[in-house]
DNA sequence: GTCTATAAGAAGATAGAC
DNA sequence: GTCTATCTTCTTATAGAC
């Protein structure tokens, strides 16, 4: 790993712990193993590594979220793979995405930091909310329309699903961001929610 | 309002939007219309004044809580109150929860300061569970909990409902806490997510 | 209680040697 | 590309006049 990218990575995390401005230059270079000056061989500015994180991180997520299709204006491929759907699956699913969101180093850090940067300026709140708020809703929408389509789960206000499946799911991942020593509790809640959301949307009749 | 509560107060307007360290001294007297040293006069350093802050709205808070019986042990009163409860009564409630905690100046402004500090210390986080997660969460299921008793609601895991109840509710907080153009968009759905979990919990013969 | 003046230090950033 | 030395500005905080 070169220098440029062990710098992007130190203030990653230094900004996810105690935010921007609370971070020093020095600090960063001291978490690289290098004097303050020479960090300016690779960034202009102190503000030009913030700019370089979020360049890098979305563009992560664009392809991430591409390869879910939770971006883009349709879930097809997703909902053929659910259309098969039991109530394990849709405990992997939640659990799957709880965890990788929890435990992805990089998406970790960046939540953090956007966490504590998002009254900053409209582009960080925007982001923010496109991330964890706007996708991963349209998304489970998505996929709850489709499998109320074939027929699998009771007809309802699909936008209304996906936010009590998903809901439940962002508090506690918020909650194991501040106290993770909860997360043990945090996943068998997560459990327990999903059973009872599949016993309480999906038919009787189905599978 | 004298000058020192005035310095809280603009201290506090201040944290809440940049965070502790990206603001200064000279800051917040200008805030107040002063000059920083006429500030030493009335708290001892920055940090004085941010411990302040903490002290006051706990004292605040916890005197909301005790009347709302979210601190303590049972939540008896209030299941008096809901045990005559209705559709329009549980939209009320949750409706009502949520313009107080988004409106109301103290603690909203209190909440967007404990949400950029929360990764800095153990207490901060801890002060922010209690708040946003614990209290409110056990409050919900406590209600629940009497609801079934009373053969109003359907027998569940109460935990879980109170995580389905509060959830959404708390995530579309803290998205007009970032976004408040949102609001209206954030009600609307806060009421047909009320009105969905009034009709999956509630008993068919019930009212 | 407010001010001006000022100390003492930390921070972002540059110059120039190696 | 890394270092030391240095500049400049900002920041917290104090001293002392009014």
């Amino acid at each position: 790993m070169n220098t440029k990218s062990r710098i992007l990575d130190a203030a990653l995390t230094l900004f996810a712990e105690k935010g921007y401005h609370s971070v020093s230059v020095a600090e960063i270079a001291d978490a690289v193993g290098i004097k303050a000056p020479s960090l300016y061989k690779h960034y202009k500015s102190k503000r030009d590594i913030f700019d370089a994180i979020l360049l890098e991180m979305q563009t992560r997520y664009e392809i991430q979220a591409s390869s879910l299709n939770m971006n883009g204006s349709n879930a097809t491929v997703d909902a053929g793979i659910f259309s098969s759907v039991s109530e394990e699956s849709l405990i992997q699913m939640g659990i799957g995405l709880f965890t990788y969101f929890l435990h992805d180093d990089y998406v970790c850090r960046f939540r953090k930091m956007l966490t504590i940067e998002q009254f900053h300026d409209t582009e960080l709140a925007a982001l923010y909310t496109k991330q964890y708020n706007d996708d991963p809703l349209s998304y489970q929408s998505q996929i709850f329309s489709m499998l109320g389509a074939c027929g699998l789960f009771r007809p309802a206000n699909t936008d209304v699903m996906a936010l009590h499946f998903y809901a439940p799911l962002y508090l506690l991942l918020t909650l194991c961001d501040r106290e993770p020593e909860q997360e043990p509790e945090a996943l068998q809640l997560l459990e327990q929610h999903i059973r009872q959301f599949n016993l309480i949307y999906k038919k009787e009749n189905a599978q």
